[in-house]
DNA sequence: GGGAGCGATGCAATCGCTTTCATCGAATAG
DNA sequence: CTATTCGATGAAAGCGATTGCATCGCTCCC
């Protein structure tokens, strides 16, 4: 009873003369096969036997089709999209990380979407909802979400990897390091290099908080008083060096050394140091953090902290596909860890 | 004869227990509408009554329902997607810009999706693809792609834009600026300083090119012999200046003044500058390009070319509006200029 | 008082694919 | 020589929305 009129056959016999874009169906007709053996062929092109394959291939050639990749999806329930929600675009931590992974996933035939989160619970909720709703396969996160979206990701089929931190309970899985042993760390380091009086660069960021902490506990625990501190705006710019120089210059007991949230704030401070006659590192210390790329060609080189951004990224894309294929995890954290790299600022 | 068992209804009733996600069908049976109201009142809330609405928030509120965009995108063909497809995220020119973009987009309920294509030309062709078959609204790129991938382009519904350059003959819209123009501007500037012996650092890219060109034949017609030149490795980073710097303590009659493809450059050969004992600019000038926010926080503060990504933007955001619709353009080109702010460092 | 007009809603076709199941001929086994 | 298996393909039922058209009360106006 839903027999429709036999009527288009003779203006689909036309072909391309049309102008709706060619649809799977008028590939299929082309190369006289159903749209399921296209289908086939598209997706495992194994199965399709070879002279059809080649029958096939002349006819998306001919028609200009590109396949309908909403319409696949659907079909399939699954999108082979990966949203990457980071806070900024420019002067981030984890872009050399982000980009690794943009390029293999790119590689793999997944595409990624990209959203910027700012520092604004608010915008990464409604990026979070705008992945879920094109059924991507996984959120890469930098941070959390708020609980009401936490509890949609729990329940839908998508995998929310947070990256660059180690929460007690991660909402999916973590792959990451602890920003509190990092903060530890680098007191020890400086204590053993004999440095007095630490000036900290805090943001107002979760992570950088956390590493803050950790270095002032370590720090009092070793006998110090309480470092001096800078508190400056997300994200930690080179541009905040004239200030943060200026909090210092001001100061009765001048530090010995500045620890910087990023290796960008670190090479500021140099700059503002030399301009003001200080010679780094004999009379300021500067560290940064991230051991971006400049670190290692600033003069004076930066010491800093280096994370595995290839790591990370490795570790995604085998979430990702173990997840893809329908596998559990073995563990829902990941430490990678950090190393402390000691150079010429300090 | 392909009823299905009413078996299902009595499952279904149970709502929430079951375990695939809520449909748009779930919602409207528990707010007691049609599907279709549940449409109108996500899509355009206005046409349905006030009291259905809140039914159907409820009934929204109590499944967890989330809208899946890849069936409401199939349904209707239109995405709200546009892709971004630039060379690197790290050490970009266009950086402030897409961030800019990408915040708007996603403020006006568009969904970016990120595609890096490094230097290659394949990269770019199938992110292009990709981008079609996610039947993106708009396609913005720094540079072009192929030939074959320009006529599925033009074949197919989505719009493309071409930021931060002018060619003659868009695919499809074009908002920029003649580097050529720009090289030329740079020369005269220079010249109007007095400098008698620039050298060129360019990276082997179409727009670098134009630019290196204009200045060439500018500075020639000014009287002047050919300048000197580096060439480095796209994309033009700080890392660059140690060669580059190397080259030119090498050369017999040394330069007075560099010409660099990006700020980050132009800072990488002031801390050389400066790290092998000369003044800038007074033993050495140094000019960058795109006027990132560093080349007004570095000291010197550096002399640069400012191009206007906000404006550019805007101009992107507007054409996809017109487009999504379904107007046409006044014009296929914009040109948005560009200004050489003068500072310390030459 | 009898349409006309209108606001709110439902029905059902449609978007372009994927995928299960059935089919069919040829090859292989017993 | 018949029964199985297998590889290649087709038929058709979804996937979960959107949207044109039809329906149904009402109010409004002459």
């Amino acid at each position: 009873m839903t027999k429709p009129p036999p009527a288009s056959s003779s203006a689909a016999e036309q072909g391309s003369s049309t102008n709706r874009p060619p649809t799977l169906t008028d590939v299929a007709r082309e190369a006289k096969v159903s749209s399921a053996t296209v289908s086939r062929f598209l997706n495992n092109p194994g199965v399709v036997a070879e002279e059809t394959g080649a029958r096939i291939r002349a006819a998306i050639e001919l028609t200009g089709y590109i396949p309908n990749a909403l319409a696949g999806d659907l079909a399939s329930s699954k999108s082979r999209m990966v949203a990457v929600l980071i806070p900024h675009l420019e002067h981030s931590l984890f872009n050399d990380m982000i980009e690794r992974m943009v390029g293999e996933m790119t590689a793999s035939g997944n595409n990624v979407m990209i959203g910027l989160t700012g520092t604004s619970r608010d915008r990464t909720d409604s990026l979070v909802r705008a992945a879920l709703a094109r059924r991507v396969d996984a959120i890469i996160s930098t941070g959390p979400a708020s609980e009401a979206v936490d509890s949609m990701v729990a329940r839908s089929r998508t995998l929310f990897i947070q990256v660059w931190e180690l929460p007690e309970e991660p909402v999916g899985i973590a792959i990451g390091f602890s920003h509190e042993d990092a903060g530890r760390d680098i007191a020890r380091f400086l204590a053993s290099r004999g440095y007095q009086r630490p000036h900290l660069v805090t943001a107002d960021s979760p992570r950088a908080q956390a590493r803050k902490q950790g270095f002032f506990t370590e720090w009092q625990a070793l006998g110090h008083a309480a470092p001096s501190e800078s508190i400056v705006d997300m994200p930690t710019r080179f541009g905040h060096a004239r200030r943060v120089f200026a909090d210092i210059r001001r100061m009765d007991e001048r530090p010995d050394v500045v620890v910087c949230g990023s290796d960008h704030l670190a090479q500021g401070l140099i700059v503002e140091a030399q301009a003001a006659g200080l010679r780094v590192p004999d009379d300021l210390g500067v560290l940064g953090f991230g051991n971006n790329a400049i670190s290692g060609e600033m003069r004076p080189t930066i010491t800093s902290v280096d994370v595995d951004g290839a790591r990370i990224a490795r570790e995604v894309m085998a979430a990702i596909a173990r997840h893809q294929e329908g596998k559990d995890f073995l563990s829902r954290k990941i430490d990678v860890g950090f190393r402390l790299i000691a150079r010429e600022s300090v």
